[in-house]
DNA sequence: TTAAACAGTGAAAATGGTTGTCAATAACAA
DNA sequence: TTGTTATTGACAACCATTTTCACTGTTTAA
């Protein structure tokens, strides 16, 4: 199973791959690999939630690996939006860690949801990009 | 031009709507106007900022109105993952305001970056598809 | 006024990431 | 063995979006 070959080029990068580049480096050390096994292996890893998938506007998606033991660390985004560029952070200031979870409960009681996750992006433009 | 058409129909709602619902809509008062169409003009009017352009995770695009004179109050998401129910929230907590401004100005420092915007989203289950 | 350049438009075709189908093979059970 | 089930990759189908292109109405320059 190709599982394991996914997780670990996932784990090997920061960066957000899509699923044709999974294909490719998983290629590389096991070539038997179908591309759609690669889309039946990643669909399977975000549902039990070892992967996430994200959408940054660039019509396909985007996988990285989800935090966890041997997961990266969680983090947010920043986006730029004229080259596409995509910058981990995780320097948190604290009281942002302290506030999300208050907001968490605070919708959580008001709109009854059970929230699990959280999605939260900064956009603009990175400073090569604000020079033309 | 549908431009006008195309922001009514999104000024009329709270949902967020694919290109092919605001065709549809706009069809209605204004039969001669094409899919091509809708598609030029609200690629236009994410550019020029007018609507936002998101990803739910359902295959198609959506949009709404962007924040401003005539739009509608900023807001975040709450999307249910179990029936897609997306909720758009504006009752933040004071400090979740106050905090967004001063994490915003911390990235631009540390990061360089211009930003713009931001996307906020919790993710989980409604009420409904918790009981099942 | 006229004619050429231009901008806006919709129908239809093309694109391309993703999903579905299906036959082949492997793993397992009786 | 022998029948059953699970896994897999090649290929076809799907479908939201983009591209192409002919056609129209509008502006511009002589
Ligand atoms: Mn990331
Ligand atoms: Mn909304
Ligand atoms: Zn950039
Ligand atoms: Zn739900």
């Amino acid at each position: 199973m190709g599982r394991e070959a996914v997780l670990d080029v996932l784990s090997l990068t920061e960066d957000h791959l899509s699923a044709e580049d999974i294909y490719m480096r998983v290629h590389e050390t096991y070539p038997a690999i179908g591309l759609t096994s690669i889309y039946r292996t990643l669909d399977m890893l975000v549902n039990i939630g070892l992967v996430y998938k994200f959408d940054f506007g660039d019509g396909r998606a985007r996988f990285e690996l989800a935090e966890g033991p041997k997961g990266k660390d969680h983090h947010h985004h920043l986006v730029c939006t004229g080259c596409g560029h995509i910058v981990n952070y995780r320097d948190f200031i604290d009281e942002e860690v302290a506030l999300l979870k208050k907001t968490e409960e605070g919708l959580s009681k008001k709109y009854n949801f059970a929230i699990t996750n959280h999605l939260i992006q900064f956009y603009g433009l990175c400073e090569t990009c604000r020079k033309k």
